[in-house]
DNA sequence: CCGTTTTATTAAATCGTTTTAGTAAACCGA
DNA sequence: TCGGTTTACTAAAACGATTTAATAAAACGG
């Protein structure tokens, strides 16, 4: 039971090696008639090419590694089961196939990407480890190697490719469905402002009021951090002012500031959502588990993984343009029980 | 930025390819001085070798492949995180490295095995896809491609490799274990047993009653299927005999019986582990979530699944003796709140 | 009908290692 | 000192594809 190579099937076909390696690679200048020939004897041998030699002599390893953060501790997560699905779906579609690494302290100390890269393992980087170093990735970039962020933006590497979600779209859809609703008053409940995310769902809520033609009032914006604590702060704020000088309805930058948000609300006898709409963006676990139903953005990772890994790949086949990948996922809204059109007047 | 070859750091210490080979490979033959030079050439010039190249000639491609479930539905689950984790570890201290697979339709429709194997993309396969149909898996033994079952036993298929947990010595010991406490009649809700997992947590129930002088009675067993209802069947069994007749401790196969078993035995008023001390096996989320907290036994599955790498890699080195492993790792013992000694004499 | 272009095919070089089968020098025992 | 073994090293042949340059045959244009 002996290996069957390209030589047997050329002996077997009366063609010469370069003929049905040709003939493999779908390559022109060969007739139809030697094509089916060199074909059906291909599948008579069950001839499978040598994915090694193949590689070797093709300089190309039609191989990506997708990087996962070093788990352990925090990552129990099924969020990366999803990426990793998606990635992986997309991978195969394309032929390619794809192998784990992990960005421990073993694989950035010894820059284990230099082995991957110049040892011809892999073709290019699919970076699933959100905050990676930006010492990292610059390095990365400036080697050349073919590398894309997994659901991640970096304004500091505008050179380096990533696919993540559409905030300014997000933000913007969050504030006209609350403007749709009748609202006219709306305040925003701001995540980090280091974070990107944070800075464009606030500008997609600038630009949703400002396209409706509503006044932009930056009292109604407060800084919540995107942690729990902050929001109810913010919303004690906001609730200070007149009553009829308050905003009926609170963008919130995520869930778990809406969560925090409307608990703090329901604390003080206010009711959701006939007194005030929440709505908060990431459709995490809590938004169902929340009384009324968190109205939220569905973040769909598997979609963004998919959509990562398709583009990376199309962009290293063609080798001669070296694109630049940067491209945005919208979120869907998720509507559940925590908008209402305004009551006017308002009681209470 | 050419790229530098084995050639090159040849040419620079001014010995052959060959010396250069064996230097890297650690191979004898070689003087001390040479060697050192060699390598010093090579830290010089940041010479990595060809992956593609080495595999080509070695015959060998030092890379293995992860075939997981098609998850999508059911696996939205952090045991498969965990065994990836496990994996990947030990396949990575081994210097190897792993590819992913999904034993979705594609992969077993098309047999992608072939590709993998005559393709020489891999040494290997880990197979973490539970349930994997035996005629996929004979194909494999019989084609001898070196696989092996993750987490999984094969009665139907001796010649195949596994790593599974040691279900005889946790009966064995969950039995033990209410001995010690001073259990003298002891009941067993067995799982289903068509499973070889709940064969062999029965036998180490038996066993250990047998070691410790204990009489086995039939009657005390009752099958439970692993199933919740059944298993408050097999309780409501148990409680039909004569109070002074009764088990004071019952074994259940896993932790969804011994939930359910606890909830019926509190519907009915009885005090756990006052009247009855109940160990499941599993160690799921909801062994914490109940109370009184269920006692019972963990299935850590990223040692097990580390354990399978380390063994399995080992196994490929030494290509000469085709080893099959069969390995099992035991589980441990966690003591919570469902057990205690009997109370004597009983009361209720 | 001849020179030119196009088309189909192939021989041979190449990719960068490992491995086999040497060879020359050093060592060694008697 | 001499045959034989060891030791240190190397030349050259794989490994199994892709790719380049060359060639023979066919088609074409005038």
């Amino acid at each position: 039971m002996t290996k069957i190579t390209m030589k047997d099937v050329a002996r077997e076909a009366k063609v010469s090696n370069s003929t049905v390696s040709l003939v493999l690679n779908n390559a022109p200048g060969i007739s139809a008639e030697t094509r089916e020939r060199v074909w059906s004897i291909i599948k008579d041998l069950k001839y499978i090419p040598d994915a090694q030699a193949r590689r070797l002599s093709s300089g190309r390893s039609h191989m990506v590694a997708l990087v996962m953060p070093p788990w352990s501790a925090a990552f129990a997560d099924p969020y990366f089961l999803e990426l990793m699905r998606g990635t992986l779906e997309a991978v195969r579609d394309k032929g390619y196939q794809m192998l784990l690494e992990v960005s421990d302290q073993r694989f950035l100390d010894h820059k284990l990407w230099n082995d991957l890269f110049a040892g011809k393992r892999v073709d290019g980087l699919l970076i699933a480890t959100p905050y990676l170093d930006q010492h990292y990735l610059s390095e990365l970039v400036k080697l050349g190697y073919p590398t894309i962020l997994v659901n991640g933006e970096r304004t500091d590497l505008p050179e380096l490719s990533f696919v993540g979600y559409n905030d300014l779209h997000c933000g913007e859809e969050a504030t006209t469905y609350l403007i749709r609703l009748g609202h006219r008053r709306i305040a925003h409940i701001a995540g980090a402002m280091n974070h990107a995310s944070a800075v464009n769902r606030l500008q997609g809520y600038k630009n949703a009021m400002h396209k409706a033609g509503l006044p932009f009032k930056s009292e109604d914006v407060v800084m919540g951090e995107y942690m729990p604590l902050e929001a109810r702060e913010a919303v004690k704020v906001l609730l200070e002012k007149k009553t009829e000088d308050r905003p009926t309805a609170i963008f919130c930058a995520n869930d778990t500031m809406a969560i925090s948000a409307i608990t703090y609300l329901q604390e003080n006898g206010y009711i959701i959502p006939r007194d005030f709409s929440i709505i908060g963006v990431d459709d995490t676990g809590g938004a169902t588990r929340i009384t009324p139903a968190l109205t939220t953005f569905r973040q769909d990772i598997f979609a963004l993984a998919r959509r990562a890994a398709e583009l990376f790949i199309d962009s290293l086949e063609m080798k001669g343009t070296a694109g630049i990948i940067q491209d945005h996922i919208i979120m869907q809204l998720i509507e559940r029980d925590s908008c209402a059109p305004p009551e006017e007047p308002r009681s209470r």
